[in-house]
DNA sequence: CGCTAGTCGAGAAAGCTTCTCATTTACTTA
DNA sequence: TAAGTAAATGAGAAGCTTTCTCGACTAGCG
């Protein structure tokens, strides 16, 4: 339930914080778009007659991030994505052309960046693998935004 | 030789295009920081002396990535960082404390990665793998900023 | 040497993100 | 339920990296 989990986190459970965890969680419209950038997250709530402040909207999924609510990326191109976390961590495949997304993971690239690490003596954080390509539309005629 | 470098990519032969390729090339001062954002590149030129603007800069890196010369990579942090391309692709290993990074390539991960787009119906155009943790000096004690 | 397209530097501007601060709100306590 | 208080909000200013604009300058060519 969403009100717990920013309880969990050691904050308060306002109206932007349940309207913004909201649209993480749902995408937004009838897309399940499931990564989002703030801007993307601001429209949605303009969309629907919020009044949130674009700042609220970037203070609170910091926020949410330090609390692993979120988890930010950043693809090409200099905007953060965010998505809901599930605990399980993915990588990303994403089309240069329509910005669609798809998830993998690839336990043999995992076990090599360890074994990687630790051949140059680091310790292992975190990573961060996006493969760019064409998806399948738009490899063929119009890209269907999706 | 840098002067036909740049001419092969159709520029002319200009004084701030030879000394960007320059530090690119030996890193600038005595440290040989192959990976280096445009203020970098600007803050070694004023250092020597040399009067060249910040959007000359940033124009001719965007040049000579078109180019082929350099490559730009997006770590995490917004800016970008710049290298001279050696015409062997590689990945990075990171450290998320003093910044040193490390290349490397594993046959292994890019096969997986080829065969993940494939699965997925994707064409593979590029990929970005950062691997992030804390390097040897900085799990120790103090950071040597190398 | 002179022409011309290409290039330059400086400052303005863009685009994303963070900060400031007066006002409002959620939660605690009575 | 009514205060009281610390946290959170919204609007706009500001910060930062990167790009654009434009008048002056220059490399390359005949
Ligand atoms: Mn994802
Ligand atoms: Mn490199
Ligand atoms: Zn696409
Ligand atoms: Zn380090």
């Amino acid at each position: 339930m969403t009100e717990s989990q920013i309880k969990q986190a050691g904050l308060k459970v306002t109206l932007p914080r349940m309207k913004i965890l909201e649209i993480l969680e749902t995408g937004g419209e009838g897309e399940g778009a499931r990564h989002l950038r703030a801007e993307d997250v601001y429209r949605i709530l303009l969309t629907r007659g919020e009044v949130v402040g674009l700042a609220t909207v970037y203070r609170v999924l910091t926020q949410f991030e330090a609390a692993g609510l979120v988890s930010r990326h950043n693809f090409e191109g200099g905007h953060a994505f965010f998505e809901l976390e599930r605990g399980t961590h993915h990588d990303h495949l994403v089309c240069i052309k329509c910005g669609r997304v798809v998830e993998f993971l690839d336990e043999a690239i995992e076990e090599r960046q360890r074994a990687i690490a630790a051949e140059h003596g680091f310790t292992l954080e975190d990573h961060t693998l996006n493969i760019l390509g064409l998806c399948p539309n738009c490899q063929a005629g119009q890209p269907r935004p999706s």
